[in-house]
RNA sequence: GCCCCUGUCGUCUAGCCAGGUCUAGGACACCGCCCUUUCAAGGCGGCAGCACGGGUUCAAAUCCCGUCGGGGGCGCCA
């Protein structure tokens, strides 16, 4: 008995806030069922909340949706502008005696002593008495509906044909399907997708941090790597493949190989894949990020040569988890007052004779013409090998000189980027 | 409180439906070694899990029951 029909998905936001990583999660596995089986992923815009909706937040949540990488047919519908649908709808059931007014309000009757049973995709038979259901309002004294109403009546104008969301709603699907059944129509199939949980096990919210799309994409996240993290929170693509595309995920995408099991949000592993990202990018991909990036953090680089920004990227690429975490690595290529760490100073450059190796080391590089790494390293070495110390005595302390770190790029090709005249001052304890 | 969902390493998961091939596989994190001018990256190795108790069976992570644990919902919010 299988059927025919095209599948028809959608996403339904409410502008009333960030798109939260959970919903981003939602939206993503609806369009890869969609892709998958080449049917439709529908939008629709919750917003009969007048007070709270707001275009502002339904501009940045499409934005969001579009930079993660979904797209979607048609045009989106607005719940705002079929208010008369719901009532009519409402007064349809009114008309048969299966609700009542009160107040304004219209209100569903809830037959008592019925099973309710649904098919769930993910979860499979969940059943549920109505004794535990609670007549429903459907239209509020304001005239607005409520969400189980509207989204039943928009969710059969759209012809959804699989209802795909998260855990959250199990409780409002047997009040849906009352209301299918007052409406007679025809029902979809319903599958309820574990939430995310925040590493305290609670629903991941607010009280956890960062949770919406917008502030990953500010904290310096790539679309594809929240993307790919996010899918693989309850969902396996198969042989122990883990870094994937969108693009293969829709391949491979089998909604029943979705877990039904709650899942921890874990950052670390996020950081781990979007490095892995970031690394695998090309340098001239990476560029106008940084760039962006550096703006962001109040450098003035309109002078500074795309040029010089590439070769940073490139010796910088697989140092950072983050876009953000640039400007802390690489800051003072940009700037001559770059911060120092306090600990390192004390241990590479509070000693005489270290001192004195870097002198002689700036010394000589004043003399070297074609200021490269190679070149840069042969003088290193000599000096080395003439005062008989190790290497590591004189590179520290310059590194520490020019960046004012412990750590980060090899010093050779930092030396060559930044450049003989910065590197020679900052030797010498000028401009600083 | 009532209702519903759920329980494999710290975390994400494979295995479970069709019980033996599981001395339970992979990934993140962590630890160690190698490489090395530091930090990364890379290579190699390690630590660590079937919630518990009963059944069923020659055999259970896999099937059944119970206990305990975790989560969600019970709005004229969405």
């Amino acid at each position: 008995m299988e059927e025919m029909r095209m599948v028809r998905v959608r996403f339904a936001p409410s502008p009333t806030g960030h798109l939260h990583l959970g919903s981003a999660r939602t939206a993503l596995f609806n369009w890869l069922y969609a892709r998958h089986t080449g049917g439709k992923f529908l939008l629709r815009i919750e917003n009969t909340d007048r007070v709270r909706s707001d275009t502002k937040f339904l501009e940045e949540i499409l934005e969001n949706l579009k930079w993660l990488g979904i797209d979607w047919d048609d045009e989106p519908i607005y719940q705002s502008r079929r208010f008369d649908v719901y009532r009519e709808k409402a007064e349809k059931i009114l008309a048969r005696g299966k609700a009542y007014r009160e107040g304004e309000a219209i209100i569903f009757k809830v037959e008592k002593g019925r099973s309710i049973e649904l098919n769930d995709i993910i979860h499979g038979k969940i059943t549920v008495n109505t004794d535990n259901i609670k007549d429903q309002v459907m239209i509020k004294s304001d005239g607005s509906p409520t969400y189980n109403f509207s989204c039943v009546v928009d969710d059969s104008y759209q012809e959804i044909t699989h209802v795909l969301r998260g855990d959250d709603h199990i409780s409002n699907t047997p009040k849906q399907i009352l209301f299918y059944e007052a409406l007679e129509l025809k029902l979809p199939q319903f599958g309820h997708m574990p939430l995310i949980l925040g590493p305290d096990g609670a629903k991941l919210s607010k009280r956890h941090g960062v949770v919406s799309v917008e502030e990953y994409k500010k904290e310096g996240f790539l679309p594809e790597a929240l993307a790919n993290y996010l899918i693989l929170l309850g969902w396996f693509p198969g042989e122990d493949r883990e870094v994937l595309s969108l693009n293969e995920a829709v391949k491979l995408f089998d909604i029943n190989d979705m877990s039904d099991v709650q899942a921890k949000f874990d950052i670390q592993k996020l950081k781990w894949m979007n490095g892995e990202y970031i690394m695998k990018k090309k340098t001239e991909e990476l560029l106008p990020l940084i760039k962006d990036r550096l703006l962001v953090a109040g450098f003035d680089i309109s002078s500074v040569a795309d040029d010089y920004i590439s070769k940073i990227v490139g010796l910088y690429k697989i140092r950072m988890k983050t876009l953000a975490e640039f400007v802390e690595l690489a800051d003072f290529f940009f700037k001559d007052d770059f911060t120092v760490d306090e600990e390192g100073k004390k241990k590479h450059l509070d000693n005489e004779e270290k001192k004195e190796s870097m002198r002689i080391f700036a010394d000589r590089l004043e003399g070297l013409e074609a200021f490269s790494q190679e070149g840069i390293e042969e003088i290193c070495r000599d000096i080395v090998e003439e005062r008989g110390i190790k290497a590591a005595a004189v590179i520290h302390p310059t590194r520490m000189a020019i960046s004012g770190k412990t750590k980060g790029a090899g010093l050779f090709e930092i030396m060559e980027v930044l450049g003989k005249e910065k590197v020679i001052n900052r030797m010498k304890g000028l401009k600083r």
